[in-house]
DNA sequence: AAATTTATAATTGTATCCAATTATCCGATC
DNA sequence: GATCGGATAATTGGATACAATTATAAATTT
């Protein structure tokens, strides 16, 4: 399961779930580069399926490419993170609204289900996101909208490598977790508005977590490499 | 300036330009098979960088890659045209709220100046579209989210071929106009809630013309290629 | 030693080639 | 006339080669 990209699909399809997959767990990290030969070699392939997997990964936000300096894992800045916790508020507000006539009987049961099983892992965090995500989207997919739905998971998988950065420093994130009940109690009251602000507050109050441990570490950042800064005034 | 990317950048962006604006001028149109080679003759480049180039057209949404089979101008159904919409309309609500602190004096006024600009043209539909759509980048860029902007400018250009489709039907959509009043009526309240409802009513009701006349469409083509459809049963 | 220039290596952009896959055409069959 | 099968053509996926560009290291100057 786990080295499943070696042999399936296309080349392209091995070198675009090989990086996709080693950014989003934080292996690839932000800022470094990201050597098609060098890939190609890892994964028994030329480089031209893998230029092509990154020209996918630059247009999904993950990774940036400048014209003849190669490709680099995307660095976010704490404005540009915050913006993506913004869109994603609005988009899965607007997925739990148009839910909500889904999410009755066996649907919202189930739906519960899902909260209580995330609850059940507080302590160990890489399990919590792992069931977080699935209620997640469980949620958005009762909303029946295939494009918003991908456009979703592609924001939430542009800032899953600085929740990681957020989590494994403060670990477990006590704050949440209760808030998943309020969910839960605005999807029961089939109020469409108070579930879409509900929603919008759950995801925003994740992100402050993470925008301001952002802010704060590039605070210290930039003490340390200022003077390294100086002479990097790229283009 | 019409036919500047045939000369400009690298051969990967004048292919990327070419094709996407071919697809947004409905030159090439939904379902379309572009052919590499073809478009890579035309520019006089290889199909290589044309490849590159509808990869990210791909993730774009604008085209469609099929392994094996090559890429297509995407063809989105009513349904997915509606998805869009939603999307836009809580993406530029949440755009013009975060922009409203700044929709005050000079800035407003110039935002008035666009709304009169579009007024001025309300017989050619290709001005007023354009004059439309400045108005409605002024408002985003105000918001100061690039990211968020890109984000709704690539949800725009995805439907605007469909957009153009009913246009060019309806001739003038006489509809719309009265609507950018009550917007800007909005924006002066600075009542933020006002102006997020405001803003998704205009751009839902802008998309509901839009989307009847695709499903109206989508019945007709239906009935006349019925038994087209039968043998072309894909995959 | 710091800065500048030069030489060298590495990387990128892209054309071309070949094998694998898919589409199209045409005759055979029912 | 519709359907099926197989030959042929077209297209795609991918490797390789080479020129253009950028990064790095070394040499030179100040």
């Amino acid at each position: 399961m786990s080295d499943s990209f070696l042999s399936n699909g296309t080349a392209q399809q091995q070198a675009y779930w090989f990086i996709r997959s080693h950014i989003l767990s934080g292996e690839f990290v932000g800022g470094e580069r990201v050597n098609p030969t060098d890939i190609g070699e890892q994964l028994g392939i030329s480089r031209m399926p893998v230029r092509e997997a990154l020209r996918q990964l630059d247009a999904e936000g993950l990774v940036t490419i400048r014209p003849n300096r190669g490709a680099m894992v995307t660095v976010l800045t704490p404005a540009e993170v915050q913006e993506f916790f913004e869109i994603r508020a609005v988009l899965e507000a607007l997925a739990a609204r148009l839910a909500l006539p889904n999410l009755i009987g066996e649907t919202l049961e189930e739906l519960e289900g899902l909260r209580k099983r995330m609850d059940r892992v507080r302590g160990n965090v890489k399990d919590w996101i792992q069931r977080h995500n699935e209620f997640h989207d469980y949620l958005c997919n009762q909303a029946n909208r295939p494009r918003l739905m991908a456009d979703i998971k592609r924001i939430r998988n542009a800032i899953q490598p600085y929740l990681l950065m957020y989590i494994n420093v403060y670990d477990s994130m006590e704050m949440e977790g209760y808030e998943h009940e309020t969910v839960m109690d605005a999807i029961r009251s089939q109020n469409s508005q108070l579930v879409e602000l509900c929603i919008r507050d759950h995801v925003m109050s994740a992100g402050q977590g993470v925008i301001e441990f952002l802010k704060k570490r590039e605070e210290t950042v930039n003490k340390t490499e200022r003077q390294r800064r100086r002479q990097a005034a790229v283009r």
